[in-house]
DNA sequence: TCTTGAAGCTATAGTGACTAGAGCAAGTAG
DNA sequence: CTACTTGCTCTAGTCACTATAGCTTCAAGA
């Protein structure tokens, strides 16, 4: 049995992280010590793996659910979990095509700054208007989702 | 003077996130018409599409806060500008490298998926074990911060 | 002038995935 | 026995909005 420590040490996760888990009913409730402290087992250590490494490669928690129910049911096809994989690959795709169109244009704004004053500024400049840019950076899903 | 539908559409910003905007300081609290509408001078138009415009490149807001206080001050010294946009490209920088990594894990999960059961799954597999990978996607910063 | 519909107002709460803090209780090493 | 660490619960904060409820104001047509 291990304590919450040695379980978030264990899986790479915080404490409070595991706690918050727990809420949302991504980990199951253990049992607890005589003194109230929970004490998990060691399958709850790979349950917390999993979570953590599919965190790792940007699945949000509600594709981690459910995919952790899709592998309790081993019988089952696996199409549905190639689907929820598929879609994590398209939305990365996606994001990367988006951070590379700002990279660009950041780097563009930077290479021109003379680094005099604001008034002569690239950087503002460019900023104020969209017209300076190459690409139409616009819109589009948001950056950080 | 501008309603804030007319400065929204005008901008591309939706009038809830310009009322947002006002509440945090961004921009200034514009004088109102007898019905207590709000009602925009042109200039406020220029800010909200500086505004729009580094969002759209992914500053954050308390970057473009500093930003828009820099503009403000003409003879200043571009170097602070100049500074904040590199941060930023830095940022895009780490993050694109990121996505690239999980790209490619992603794609190789994917590619392996003969979709049969869950029970010899790949996804399902790759992501019970991280020794299966042939990165370490491991920790750093958040992927969508 | 009346009416209808769009656009505006305030205020509160929700999103995702945690993180931080306060103020305790329990476990452990010397 | 005494520190010290680890654990507990609960609340609130993060970022950049978005959504909802319930209300008022405005502009155009009949």
């Amino acid at each position: 049995m291990l304590t919450i420590g040695k379980l978030g040490a264990s899986a790479g996760v915080k404490v409070p992280t595991i706690r918050y888990y727990e809420q949302i009913g991504l980990l199951p409730e253990p049992d607890r010590s005589g003194g109230n402290q929970r004490l998990y087992p060691r399958s709850t250590l790979d349950r917390l793996s999993f979570i953590r490494h599919a965190r790792d490669l940007g699945f949000p928690l509600e594709a981690i659910r459910d995919l952790l129910s899709l592998s309790d049911r081993p019988d089952q096809s696996c199409a549905a979990a190639d689907a929820i994989a598929s879609a994590q690959l398209a939305s990365v795709r996606a994001r990367l095509q988006r951070l590379k169109a700002l990279e660009s244009e950041l780097e563009r704004m930077v290479a021109q700054c003379a680094c005099g004053t604001i008034s002569d500024c690239r950087v503002i400049e460019v900023l104020g208007d969209h017209a300076h840019c190459a690409q139409d950076h616009h819109g589009a899903e948001p950056l950080l989702a």
